[in-house]
DNA sequence: GAGAAGATCTCCT
DNA sequence: GGAGATCTTCTCA
C-alpha cells in the first residue's frame, strides 16, 4: 500500500539557506499533473542569499521579479532566463529576507515515460541534469511562480522513503560571475545526475 | 523607450 | 569544445 506523501512543512525551509541548500539533498520533488505524478530525487542545488551574495537576484533590492524571494519561506520561485530556460528555486529564511535555493538537478524516480516526451528525449540520464532541463521534464513555468510548497498540491517535496545514504560535497556555483568564490553549491558524490563536475 | 545582460541548453565543428 | 538561440527583466536617459 502507498503512503500518502506529506509535504515538507514550513519550518524546513524556514532556516538558514545555506542548510537547507545542503539538507534538500535526497529530498523527493513531486510534481502533481492531471493523469499522472512526476517524481524525482533532488541531486544538485545551489544555495543564493540576500544583501550578503552579489549573484543572487536579491542582492540589489527587490523588483517585481525577485519579490517572491522577500516573503515567506516555503513557496516556489520559478523564473525564465535565457530566452527558453525557467528555473526552480525553494524559498527560504523568514518573511521579508530574502534567500532561495536552486534546484539544480534531479535523478528521475516516477513518471519517466512523461519527462521523456516533456524534454523530447530518449535519454535518461539527460532527462533532469540541470535546472533548465529539469523544469521541462516536470512542466514547470512560471505560472508556479509564488506556489506554496507546503500545502502539498501540484508541486512540493516530500521525505523519501528510505533514510538517504550518501557522501555529499560541496563546489563553487555555476554560471555566475560574481560571488563565485562561494561554496555553496551542494551535489550527491558521484551521482550521474548531477549536472556538472566540480569545478577547482 | 532603448539597450544590455543573463543562476542555460543544444547543435555544430 | 565553442558559439548561437531567444526573451524577460532591469537600468539608464
Amino acid at each position: 500500500m502507498n503512503k500518502r506523501p506529506r509535504a515538507l512543512p514550513l519550518a524546513f525551509y524556514a532556516r538558514d539557506t545555506l542548510l537547507v541548500a545542503q539538507e534538500v539533498l535526497g529530498k523527493i520533488l513531486v510534481r502533481e499533473l492531471n493523469d499522472a505524478v512526476l517524481k524525482g530525487r533532488i541531486v544538485e542545488a545551489e544555495a543564493y542569499r540576500g544583501t550578503d551574495d552579489p549573484a543572487s537576484h536579491s542582492y540589489r533590492g527587490m523588483t517585481n521579479r525577485n519579490r517572491v524571494m522577500f516573503g515567506r519561506p516555503g513557496v516556489a520561485y520559478v523564473y525564465f532566463t535565457y530566452g527558453n530556460h525557467y528555473c526552480l528555486n525553494l524559498v527560504t529564511e523568514g518573511e521579508g529576507v530574502p534567500g532561495a535555493v536552486l534546484v539544480r538537478a534531479l535523478q528521475p524516480l516516477d513518471g519517466i515515460e512523461i519527462m521523456k516526451r516533456n524534454r523530447n528525449t530518449g535519454e535518461l540520464r539527460n532527462l533532469t541534469s540541470g535546472p533548465g532541463k529539469l523544469t521541462k521534464a516536470f512542466a514547470i513555468t512560471k505560472q508556479h511562480n509564488g506556489l506554496d510548497l507546503t500545502v502539498g498540491r501540484e508541486l512540493f517535496l516530500v521525505e523519501p522513503d528510505a533514510p538517504p545514504s550518501f557522501e555529499t560535497a560541496q563546489s563553487r556555483r555555476i554560471g555566475i560571475r560574481e560571488g563565485s568564490d562561494k561554496l555553496w553549491r551542494f551535489y550527491v558524490q558521484g551521482n550521474p545526475f548531477v549536472s556538472k563536475k566540480a569545478a577547482p
